[in-house]
DNA sequence: TATTGTTATACTCTATAACTATA
DNA sequence: TATAGTTATAGAGTATAACAATA
């Protein structure tokens, strides 16, 4: 028995459904976007964008995988797919030989550039509509806090300690 | 050629990714904690939370489908896999003959029951833990109308105007 | 003719475990 | 021994199109 009979209270459950149902929705809408505009999936696109985010264009595997919550398998998988279709390269890492280091291609930035504007009108309309830049920076500043307590709480691609199943 | 040139101010950038970034780690762990505990993944676990939550009971499949984000075929499949584990019942709609009516059942609010502790911890844990009630009703305050706002532009399971893939 | 739901099918994605190679 | 990544594989989930039945 936990010592706190957990429950939430009605708003509480309110701000939890609204966030579950907002983020689906969001979600499912810019998954369409993205796969129409340019055949990407969102955690292709969210891969491209990290690494055109970086200033040199590249990051590790693993960097790639923690910061996009993935198992290592599947963050192979995808980063083959984006290799096959020209988007990124992969090579061993110059410092350590065990690591692998994928760069963003042009054609990667391009592809990046052709989506990109549909995407940000997407969750202009879909989210930003009926925010004002107050509103804004109050959603901004309440799930920064949250995001960095979630990233703190669990390893991601780390150690499985515990795992069933 | 769009009127406004698409962009998204740094504060609307902050706000949206922190809002990708935490429902996506939310839904990680909360589909984890659902499968350790009650072999539920989350969308069958809305489900039994939407059916649980009816006065009655039951819903009609059309219904579930406007209410949970999905394809029709989608949710047949889903509603399979839960009439096949006991949980839920299907059966022809009394006023609609073409409709389908699905039932919560006792092992399906058991399974419910089951795991709705370890649910509302994780959201707790996760989400909560950093927000003061000021704070949750401020999220709710700032997600219901956005969340009404997704709900109310594009049609769901509804017909199908424009598509193409 | 429109709506409700199912089926068949094909595909994408994800995770687990076993494995290789480097630190 | 621990870390980085890949492979094989298996399973879950999703969507599309064609279909049947009722309104």
């Amino acid at each position: 028995m936990p010592d706190t009979p957990p429950s939430l209270d009605p708003a509480q459950l309110g701000a939890y459904f609204a966030l579950v149902e907002v983020s689906s929705l969001l979600r499912h809408q810019v998954e369409q976007q993205l796969r129409d505009a340019g055949d990407l999936s969102f955690v292709q696109f969210q891969l491209l964008a990290r690494l055109g985010d970086s200033p040199t264009g590249s990051q590790r595997m693993t960097d790639l995988a923690d910061g996009v919550v993935y198992s290592r398998s599947g963050l192979t998988y995808q980063a083959g797919l984006l290799e096959k279709a020209g988007l990124v390269t992969r090579s061993p890492s110059a410092d350590d030989e065990r690591s692998v280091t994928v760069t963003i291609t042009d054609a990667g930035r391009e592809r990046l550039a052709k989506v990109f504007p549909g995407h940000i009108e997407v969750v202009q309309q879909l989210l930003f509509e009926v925010l004002s830049p107050r509103d804004v920076q109050a959603l901004a500043a309440l799930l920064t806090p949250v995001r960095d307590h979630m990233r703190s709480t669990p390893p991601r691609s780390a150690a499985p300690r515990r795992r069933r199943r």
